[in-house]
DNA sequence: TTTTAGCACTCTCTTTATGAGAGTGCTAAA
DNA sequence: TTTAGCACTCTCATAAAGAGAGTGCTAAAA
């Protein structure tokens, strides 16, 4: 339903008076408050469309109106228009990162900081990924018995160890032997072409082949390495979660693995870098999130390294500043992961 | 004060049944559960004992008894008793860390895990950090006044800035040369080393070696590293915690890095490895964890490289589980700190 | 001297009633 | 199409009343 131009302008001011004060809003208070220059018998007129339009809700008879869902959804969709963060915010931003030194570690724990105290919310942020991985080097050493501690390197800096058990004990001059065999024949390929010099090798060439072909098929995970988070705290203080148990079962959404795998694997298939998605209300596949918005959003570069950084607060809350945050947020991330890949 | 049998036996029964029903406990309710062998009124009489020694509490005239934090505190001390977990929780446990591979990110994530899912509290444990620290720079700067400011780099690229006031201005030349001196003095030392240096020299070098040595006493330290959380949802579930703002705070201790190295500090200094430490209440410090019991442990090999875990709930929780889990599970990563050390 | 039964008393919690307040929906006039 | 007027509805705060649980005290029993 296509809605009139008043329609949108009560509906936005209804949204925006909602936002800031948590309180259903009445139709007298709309017209006194924001000097509107038609009556409140009008605004109720048009209340009454908007509400069977299932943009507005009424708590009880006789109280004011509440955005729903789809009401927020239009609000952003529609009505918010593009927003960007006040120039000095940008620039406290930035110089917090400039401050922060040059470990990724940092970036990410500050991200999640900002993220958290801009749109006073919980936040989180996952370290980047490289998406493609290729083979820059390999190490064996023997550790005890038949266990071979394999630490392999790949590009874009990522280290992983693994232990490998090999069938018998192996001198640790032939691992390195190996290892060098190995470096030297492997540089720089994919999985794929390490995969394919297998069937040539011997045993022991294979086991370790076969070990570095799944450390880089776990490539591109979403969610093996650290995840970084922040203002959790904050969302207990928003009035809609009095009700602790809201609360619970939102946080916990962010707090478990399993669930923000569940969440983030669906965003990053539909969102690009630089693009930002806002789930309201869980959007009828989260029931945990019911009185939620998350707003979510990637960085890095595309085939070679993202991330997905987003906050979780109240549907009421202040969206353009949010997604400003996020998008802002998401930009700088990816000039790091760039500098990091050149320098 | 000292309690008679009797006096204990009911202050034990109520702690036990308060624990288990976050309900005041009055009487007969006591007596009729528990199959007492005298009567509410004898009951009645001991507990008007134990109120007035501290013990316990009446919410108002006509309600059941509440213990204190006092009383916890003696139930903890004298009436608990040492308690070990059930053997196959014990295995239970070590099955998930033997699976949990070699990587002591995953290890360290699961102790979280396991410690926060055993006792439905929120956990925090602390990557271990390499305790013995040596000197390798210093640099002596003066800023205004009497005030000198003094950067010292450990092994390790570890960086610490402290300000030094001294009793009478110093020109920066004199600054230096003294830093010079002592770099090549202490190059390499430990703060034993160093401590013992102090006696032959002259009052400003002295100063600036106690401040050293202080600095390298407090690495071990505390909280540089990454600090793994879990089960911060588990505290909302509480009742104690229904009223947000109180659960709020807690929480936000944990979250916050600056609160929690305060928190942690106070125990690395008075908590052996092996050790756990219980912090019922605040003990009067800490406004933020009224309503809150912290059991801190630590684990790692002294000297070589120690950590902290520990865990945030409800004052009213299972006191003999929640410690023989987090010394349990600091006793488990002890011993993958060992190994990692020798392997 | 210690323990116990009996009982009045106190305080909370729940339920019910009442009134103020805010906002609506409808109707009829502008 | 817009608006003034007004009765109506529903919540929320406050007060009153009754039920329930547990206490403290006293006097008798062990």
């Amino acid at each position: 339903m296509a809605l009139a131009e008043r329609q949108k302008l009560i509906l936005a001011l209804v949204i925006r008076d909602y936002i800031d004060n948590a309180q259903p809003v009445g139709s007298k208070t709309l017209v006194n408050k924001y000097g509107l220059n038609f009556s409140p018998a009008t605004v109720r007129n048009e209340m009454v469309a908007l509400t069977e339009a299932g943009y507005l809700h009424q708590p009880h008879t006789s109280a004011g109106r509440v955005p729903t869902e789809e009401g927020y959804r239009y609000f952003v969709r529609q009505l918010m228009g593009q927003t960007d963060l006040a120039p000095q915010t940008k620039r406290m931003i930035t110089h917090q990162f400039y401050q922060a030194g040059h470990d990724i570690d940092h970036w990410l724990r500050l991200a999640a900081s900002i993220l958290a105290h801009q749109s006073q919310a919980a936040s989180i942020v996952t370290a980047p990924y490289p998406e493609q991985a290729n083979f820059k080097h390999l190490e064996l050493i023997s550790t005890i018995g038949r266990q071979v501690l394999m630490v392999l390197v790949l590009s874009g800096g990522d280290v992983r160890q693994q232990v490998l058990t090999l069938a018998e004990p192996v001198a640790q001059g032939l691992l390195s032997t190996t290892a060098a065999q190995l470096n030297h024949l492997c540089q720089g390929m994919d999985k794929r072409g390490i995969a394919a010099l297998a069937p040539q090798m011997d045993a022991l060439e294979q086991d370790i082949l076969k070990l570095i072909v799944e450390e880089m098929n776990r490539s591109g995970a979403i969610l093996d390495g650290e995840v970084y988070r922040d203002g959790l705290t904050n969302v207990l203080a928003e009035p809609e979660f009095a009700e602790v148990d809201l609360a619970r079962r939102a946080l916990k959404v962010f707090e478990e693995r399993t669930f923000l795998q569940d969440l983030l694997s669906s965003t990053i298939l539909t969102t690009n870098v630089g693009g930002v998605q806002v789930l309201i209300g869980g959007e009828g596949n989260w029931e945990e999130l019911r009185e939620c918005t998350v707003i979510l959003g990637r960085y890095g570069v595309p085939g070679l390294a993202t991330g997905t950084l987003g906050i979780l607060g109240p549907i009421r809350m202040s969206y353009g500043h949010s997604i400003s945050t996020v998008r802002f947020v998401a930009d700088l991330l990816s000039d790091l992961v760039v500098e990091m890949n050149v320098g």
